[in-house]
RNA sequence: GGGCGAUUGGCGCAGUUGGUAGCGCACCACAUCGACAUUGUGGGGGUCACGUGUUCGAGUCACGUAUCGCCCACCA
């Protein structure tokens, strides 16, 4: 840190959240705080991001999502252990080949102008430059990532990784190449996998289509959604067992407008009560069909093409070639109806399977693409979740995995782009013969498939790829793998949760990480997702501009639930974390003014006084809160917590009263201390959530540091010494006390400047403790005169009273009293002491409760009616004195 | 069709082993007091969606109902 000495006073009262992120960022970089030793001694605790696309822009799930890992890494960096938090990026295969296309477009260029090869250049040297703009972004939250570890899923340590994998699978026999119905996007021009296809549903319609049989009078009807896709027909299905069309079955009838001969087959596929009971098989353009055209042996037409039109093909009649499908269709049905081969159109709802990226519907084509066998390779997957080698947080995801392993499909790998891992796969020009390997055989004779991988095939690696693989002997896989925790949306679960789970235990023989954190996704105020064509976005960027970004983290933060709910944001909200950011500021500000000519000792532990030792037991509670819910990614409740002790306790009470005892030159070094320590023990429990305003205060504290920075200082944890139980029941009594005083006050209008009197009627124990706190008294409820009186003594008229534990305070008001509202004021506060007492008495009337209960729960039932009862005796006295 | 989640003061939400409810915002009132108006102090406001059950005791557990949301499946 710099040296110049920087003067408490000098600083100003509105935290500036822009310079000192700015400042505390660059202090962690240049101090290389961030890099993780691999030749530590301890242990290892390691996330790897999931891997933003090159393509992003920095939006607020990013930024919940890598406020976590960094809460996490920081965390565990403070408590002892080498944390490693490796950034990077997906080279996200479409969306980036997108982008450069459309950059083309401009240029009046598609990317068949330039070839491949050229394309690819150009699309190295966009994301070159791109490479690290969301990662540069990330910084503005703070994330304290190793950047010398980035990595990109299509560098050349990935690219190896991923062509050991795919040769190693397909010599498995776990990866092959085959002619399968697939989720065709006509606009992206590339099969999509099946979780990349999402349905919506659309208002659409049957269409009852007749037809005529051949060779004889009548006609089957046959109902459709899809009237475009008869010329592909070839057959018509009827059920088994359909009583109404058996006799139907074997015989032969005519496709209306083409005029082609095709048979009516029997097939349990068919479900009796849809529609007519008859449905048309088209193998080529539907899933369902296909299996069907399969079982009897049938062979598929082709009639649509990849770009979603008729296809010039003998089936197809010339004047249907080359028309759009949605074209076709309105023909088909027009000609149809013409002809009276249309029956019926019925409105029918249906849902429709759409590119995830591009929203255009999906065609499903018959095509020979390349898949990965997913069902061997999920066993273990499902093992190592089921027997708890991998925990999911919240653990109800664990079902929605384990459902989706258990009824895995083959994952269609192969996608029709240029921008990826092009597919190992080698074909001798001549022969055709197909070789899967590494490297080109034989580069005079052998050309490389032209279809690249899916996106995700790399991004399933990302655990170990980053780490070295295929080499498992570098220091970082031996140190760092497996990573400990994977944080991310559910979203993602399918897409790369599994995958990675996956290729993990088939590669590195362990489970990748040991705990998935899912938390929930951010959405706008009415619950919506944010998209951008909805333009309900929230910039974060723009939310640390104007908040702050340990604001924005402290706000995200506390809105994680443990169930993992979703998070519904509006910008306001992070006025909540700004404000706290501000509050940690000003109290920061008057600790450190007070602590001028602070010595070096430790607290000493003769001179607490019950305050002292009332906020040291508060503080060690809190670390102990903290650290467990840490343990169980309650992150949410480490928020609350910590503003509720940082806000409610240190500043509200401690602080008020440390002002005091400041001025008192017995207890003013040991005050100094207190302050100090419970101020640096804040900060560094505060830390992970917000980084920078901790450091930049910590930095200031004087006094002797074990540690250069708070990022590296050690993580409070419960200690047993600092526990004074006692003391903290004790101070409930201070509370109450100060208040109850504060009410009075303010329900008779005594005017600040004012000063009042106090008659304290108690005896015993509580009696000294009035003694001891008669200074805060004093101060913090105005008070002028303290006296005692016996506990008896009858109630003097016009006063107004309060009741606190077993003692009285009597206030003597003379003229400010009005009679009336003191009365009211006291039989309200009767009126509950009543309900709440007749509620226990009903409870301690009941034999069973008594019975059943646990006796310290009777003993404290009894305990308070006797107090209630008390405490009536009291109310009920006073309102006498009134009258 | 199957599964999951939500339902708590005006709004947004907490509430970890069952012991009669908390927070932030908003609201009402007071306060410019040497950290802080991005503030402080005091206060008002909820039969925890509904029903049944288990229990001495249910916001919390079980079953059911309703409304909303999400995921999976994809019958033409």
């Amino acid at each position: 840190m710099t040296e110049t000495k920087i003067k408490i006073e000098d600083l100003p009262t509105v935290y500036d959240a822009k310079s000192t992120e700015e400042k505390m960022y660059k202090f962690w970089e240049d101090g290389g705080y961030f890099k993780a030793d691999a030749h530590s001694n301890k242990p290892p605790f390691t996330i790897v991001i999931p891997p933003p696309n090159v393509t992003g822009v920095l939006h607020m799930g990013h930024a919940l999502d890598e406020t976590l890992q960094d809460i996490l890494t920081r965390y565990h960096r403070m408590s002892g252990y080498e944390a490693l938090w490796i950034p990077g990026t997906d080279h996200a295969g479409l969306a980036t080949q997108n982008v450069v296309e459309k950059k083309l477009m401009k240029e009046g260029l598609t990317r068949h102008d330039l070839g491949r090869e050229k394309f690819l250049e150009k699309t190295w040297e966009w994301t070159n430059q791109h490479k690290g703009a969301i990662l540069d972004q990330m910084k503005r939250l703070g994330a304290s990532f190793d950047r010398s570890r980035e990595r990109f899923t299509f560098d050349e340590g990935c690219s190896e990784a991923v062509k050991e994998v795919f040769v190693t699978l397909y010599n498995k026999g776990l990866i092959y190449k085959g002619a399968y119905i697939v989720n065709w996007c006509p606009r992206c021009q590339s099969a999509i996998s099946d979780i990349e296809t999402e349905y919506e549903t659309e208002q659409g319609h049957l269409w009852e289509i007749s037809y005529p049989l051949v060779g004889e009078s009548g006609a089957i009807i046959v109902a459709t959604t899809r009237p475009e896709t008869i010329f592909g027909d070839v057959a018509i299905a009827v059920h088994p067992s359909d009583k109404k069309y058996s006799e139907l079955i074997g015989k032969t009838v005519m496709i209306p407008l083409s005029g082609r001969q095709i048979p009516i087959i029997a097939d349990e596929y068919v479900d009796k009560t849809f529609g007519t009971g008859a449905v048309k098989i088209t193998p080529a353009h539907d899933p369902n069909d296909y299996e069907v055209g399969k079982r009897h042996n049938l062979n598929p037409i082709w009639i649509i093409d990849e770009e979603g039109n008729m296809k010039a093909c003998a089936e197809v009649p010339p004047d249907y070639q080359g028309l759009d499908r949605y074209e076709a269709r309105k023909k088909v049905v027009d000609m149809l109806s013409y002809n009276n081969f249309l029956l019926r159109v019925k409105d029918h709802e249906h849902n429709v399977g759409k590119c995830q990226r591009c929203n255009t519907t999906i065609e499903p084509l018959l095509s020979e693409q390349w898949f990965v066998k997913m069902e061997p390779l999920a066993k273990e997957a499902i093992a190592a979740v089921k027997d708890g080698r991998i925990k999911f947080i919240p653990e109800r995801w664990e079902k929605n995995y384990l459902g989706w392993m258990e009824n895995i499909r083959d994952w269609c790998i192969s996608r029709q782009i240029w921008w990826g891992h092009q597919i190992p796969a080698y074909y001798h020009k001549v022969t055709g013969e197909m070789v899967v390997a590494k490297e080109n055989p034989d580069p005079e004779n052998y050309v490389q498939e032209t279809d690249c991988l899916d996106t995700w095939f790399s991004s399933g690696l990302w655990p170990f790829s980053t780490m070295g693989f295929p080499n498992s002997e570098t220091d970082d896989f031996k140190k760092f793998y497996p990573t400990t925790t994977l944080v991310t949306g559910f979203d993602i679960i399918f897409f790369w949760v599994a995958r990675m789970i996956t290729m993990g235990l088939e590669f590195t023989g362990k489970a990748p990480f040991s705990t998935v954190y899912i938390h929930g996704l951010i959405r706008d105020e009415k619950g919506q997702k944010m998209s951008k064509s909805k333009g309900n976005t929230i910039d974060p960027v723009e939310i640390i501009d104007k908040y702050g970004c340990d604001a924005l983290r402290f706000t995200m933060t506390s809105l994680c639930t443990y169930g993992g709910q979703d998070i519904k944001i509006s910008d306001e909200r992070f006025e909540y974390g700004r404000n706290f950011a501000n509050k940690l500021w000003n109290a920061s500000r008057f600790v450190l003014m007070n602590l001028e000519g602070v010595d070096d000792k430790p607290i000493d532990k003769s001179k607490l006084t019950l305050v002292d030792k009332w906020i040291l037991n508060q503080l060690n509670e809190t670390a102990k809160t903290v650290n467990e819910n840490m343990k169980e990614y309650r992150i949410g409740e480490i928020a609350h917590t910590l503003y509720d002790f940082f806000r409610s306790e240190y500043c509200d009470w401690y602080v008020e009263i440390a002002k005091i005892q400041l001025q008192d030159s017995e207890l003013k070094a040991n005050t100094q201390r207190v302050l100090r320590y419970v101020l640096d023990m804040s900060l560094r429990m505060l830390h992970p959530i917000m980084p920078h305003i901790t450091e930049s205060v910590w930095q200031l504290i004087p006094g002797q540091k074990q540690e250069s920075a708070i990022i590296v200082s050690e993580f409070p944890v419960y200690k047993d010494e600092l526990r004074y139980e006692n003391e903290a029941e004790e101070m409930k009594l201070v509370f109450d006390t100060i208040t109850s005083l504060r009410n009075v006050r303010q329900s008779f209008n005594i005017p600040t400047s004012a000063t009042v009197d106090v008659e304290i009627r108690s005896e015993g124990r509580e009696k000294e403790i009035f003694k001891a706190i008669e200074s805060y008294i004093h101060r913090l409820a105005k008070v002028n005169n303290i006296t005692y009186a016996e506990v008896n003594e009858p109630i003097p008229p016009r006063s107004a009273t309060a009741v606190v534990s077993t003692s009285k305070l009597i206030v003597p008001l003379a003229d400010l009293i009005d009679l009336e509202s003191e009365i009211k004021r006291q039989e309200k506060k009767l009126e509950k002491l009543t309900n709440e007492k007749n509620s226990l008495s009903g409870r301690m009337k009941n034999e069973k409760f008594v019975a059943n209960a646990p006796k310290e729960l009777v003993e404290q039932t009894n305990a308070r009616i006797a107090e209630i009862t008390a405490q009536e005796d009291v109310i009920k006295e006073l309102i006498e004195s009134l009258k």
